[in-house]
DNA sequence: TCCATATTTAACCATATGGTTAAATATGGA
DNA sequence: TCCATATTTAACCATATGGTTAAATATGGA
């Protein structure tokens, strides 16, 4: 039931659905209020909504007639995992790649 | 003249593409090399390469009759700076993440 | 029970995508 | 000059994608 990356990567090339990953950094969201700030029908959104389901990008949790949406923290681990894999190191220079790990590890232990 | 993350995401998001982009990390290579592995004609590969260069994934030069596939180096760095930026930097557990840079650093000094 | 709210489903549409084959083009070499 | 090799272009096709509107469905609350 995993995601393939062609599904992975096919969500993430939709700037609608990158919008919406980053909105539900938030916080969790209702499919309404994700919709809002789109210029876009309410289907519209519900299928990006599904297509980042099937690619294991966000869960969904119906309660009551609400649908909650909330980002699936894995979810970009194998495409991140190709990435990297794929060997070219140097696309980020190494050294802001560390920055961002002590930032990282900063904030993991004022925690 | 950037390509923009729809294009990069999108090129991304095919199985045969991200092989042809794995092939390209051995070595440069001849359209026709390339399309050799493949179960496809060679204006289907053709066409697969354009969509990698409109990507910023790969560069082409011709030389005589020969048009030279190879890989761009910082063409992923857009999608890699999107996803660290997305900020789920526990994607890859920091610890396999340092023993990357580690390695690279290594490699690097070794040179 | 009945209306409002939240969301999905259905039917449709235009355009994009990923493939094909046949023809065109350009260069290399005898 | 003429053929072979390398590649692209053109025309086509089936299916996928991203949108629409209208109708259906399910739950909450008076």
């Amino acid at each position: 039931m995993h995601a393939t990356l062609d599904e992975l990567f096919s969500a993430l090339s939709d700037t609608t659905r990158r919008k919406i990953l980053i909105m539900l950094l938030e916080d969790d969201m209702a499919v309404t209020d994700v919709a809002d700030p789109f210029d876009m029908s309410l289907p519209a959104i519900s299928k990006h909504l599904n297509i980042l389901s099937n690619a294991g990008l966000i869960t969904q949790e119906k309660r009551g007639r609400v649908n909650w949406c909330k980002l699936e923290p894995d979810g970009l681990r194998d495409a991140s995992v190709w990435m990297l894999g794929f060997g070219q190191f140097d696309i980020l220079d190494i050294e802001s790649l560390e920055k961002l790990i002590e930032t990282h590890i900063d904030l993991t232990q004022a925690n």
